[in-house]
RNA sequence: GGAGAGUUGGCAGAGUGGUCGAUUGCGGCGGUCUUGAAAACCGUUGUACCGAGAGGUACCGGGGGUUCGAAUCCCUCACUCUCCGCCA
């Protein structure tokens, strides 16, 4: 959510930074600000009311104290039409409060100055690539084929006990996804990230923290006897540790490591790009999520990127990073790289990674602030990245190292799995 | 699931209708003393909003009510803890 003071101060810059997004903001933020207007006036106009209220409050209290019954009762009849007016005031005053917050809800994200315009995926770009598209001499085939004759993953069992989208692993398919998990954790704790298991259920206060609710409410899963929401990401219980948290500024900067499995109910995104692990349910991932000063931003950005790379190479393939264009960058986010691997056997380029930056606009729904130097409160940044989330990379695993005779496991993977090769 | 107790400032913990944004202790910050530190002593120490400023308003788990006046009384919701039951 954009700050007020923001929208106040920063007008055109607002503007023109959507504009990346193809969105015309104007009339919205004319609306925002006739309203701020309003309500600024009706609030002064409300304090003043209320602060006679309580010097008469007090008044009355110091005459029966003195025994003066009289003079009281008839100060008491002076309050009533003040506290009539009161009352009015202060329903106009919550009532623009929840019109001006209504309105913020609908702004997405102002776009970093290196984000450029543009509408869909068409326009990303891409800012660096690695690796050698694998080659064949035989006909390589894609993971779900190969999961089906290597006996990895067991997608009728998940449709029969489950439904479609929540396959089993098993076997060396299992043990697979559990190295990934443990290699993932691994190396994040060796670029300095905290580990933790946290729920895999938050309330919905996490859940506005975050930004799922209210816009993306129809895509968590949602237990209604308890009211609470199976999480799309390790970022919603990750960040909301932070919600409503005033920190030192020498707690810099905070980086958080976390491995759960992920749900999405993706309503309405059947019938495209849904086979095999391409698109699921459930889903394992390991998240990386960044506190920091907003100095430090940029530089942990970069930061995480390199930690993605490694990771991407560490495991043998080709990648590619794209910035995201306006068009494309998520509602929350200021800026985003998405990372993506190809994928032989698909002949396409499958996104494992995602890793943004979100500056304030996080943070000023989660309160989370902190108070530098000076004193004053300010709000912090916020930034998290997948690394990595597992079912694309098992994908790409499979079919990128594929050989006549089974899947080669990558060097690093093989103290984790136990075997090197399927 | 049953019964009970609770939710107050960074923490602990007072406060049962007016002078309470809130006693006190700890912690934090600043100072005195000291070569330095500790101890002791003194001072200071919540957040947000409105206002050019002076100043004002709101917040004692959330929401509502009673009252001239609510941390304090009433209603309601949420959460936490303890005991019992069940249980990995």
């Amino acid at each position: 959510m954009l700050e007020i003071s923001r929208i106040r101060n920063e007008k055109e810059t607002i503007i023109e930074g959507l504009k990346k997004r193809n969105i015309d903001a104007t009339e919205t933020l004319n609306q925002i600000l006739g309203l701020d207007q309003e309500w600024r006036a009706t609030k002064t106009q409300l304090e003043s009311i209320s602060a006679e209220l309580n010097s008469l409050a007090k008044e009355i209290g110091q005459l029966f104290k003195e025994g003066k019954q009289a003079e009281a009762n008839t100060a008491k009849t002076k309050t009533s039409e003040l506290k009539d007016s009161e009352s009015k005031l202060k329903e106009r005053v919550d009532e623009l409060d929840k019109e001006i917050t209504q309105l913020l809800y609908t702004l997405p994200n102002v776009p970093n100055e290196l984000v450029q315009s543009g509408r869909d995926e068409k326009d990303n770009e891409t800012v660096f690539e690695f690796g050698q598209t694998p080659e064949f001499n035989f006909e390589p085939l894609p993971h779900w084929e190969l999961a089906k004759k290597l006996n990895l993953i067991d997608f009728e069992l998940g449709v029969k006990v489950t439904g479609a989208g929540f396959p089993f692993y098993r076997g060396k398919g299992a043990r697979l996804q559990r190295a990934l998990i443990a290699f993932f954790l691994d190396e994040a704790h060796n670029a300095g990230y905290e580990e933790f298991i946290p729920p895999h259920v938050v309330n919905e206060a996490s859940g506005y923290g975050t930004g799922q609710l209210p816009d993306k409410e129809g895509q968590m899963y949602y237990i209604g006897a308890d009211d609470l929401y199976l999480i799309p990401t390790a970022e919603v219980p990750l960040t909301n540790i932070f919600r409503d948290v005033i920190l030192p500024d020498d707690k810099f900067s905070i980086k958080l490591t976390g491995y759960t499995p992920c749900f999405r109910r993706e309503a309405g995104s059947y019938g495209k790009d849904v086979r095999g692990l391409n698109r699921l349910h459930q889903f394992d991932k390991v998240e990386i999520v960044r506190v920091e000063h907003p100095d430090n931003t940029a530089a942990a950005l970069e930061e995480m990127i390199e930690h993605v790379k490694g990771l991407l190479e560490k495991l043998g393939l080709q990648y590619r990073i794209l910035r995201l264009c306006g068009g494309d960058t998520g509602f929350a986010s200021a800026m985003t790289y998405d990372f993506e691997v190809y994928s032989a056997a698909q002949d396409k380029w499958l996104e494992v990674s995602s890793c943004s930056r979100f500056d304030t606009f996080q943070s000023n729904r989660l309160k989370l602030r902190f108070k530098g130097a000076d004193k004053k409160t300010q709000l912090c940044h916020t930034l998290n990245g997948s690394a990595l989330a597992l079912p694309r990379i098992v994908a790409a695993l499979l079919e990128n190292h594929q050989t006549e005779e089974g899947v080669v496991i990558p060097e690093v993977l093989r103290k984790y799995t136990g075997f090197d090769s399927i």
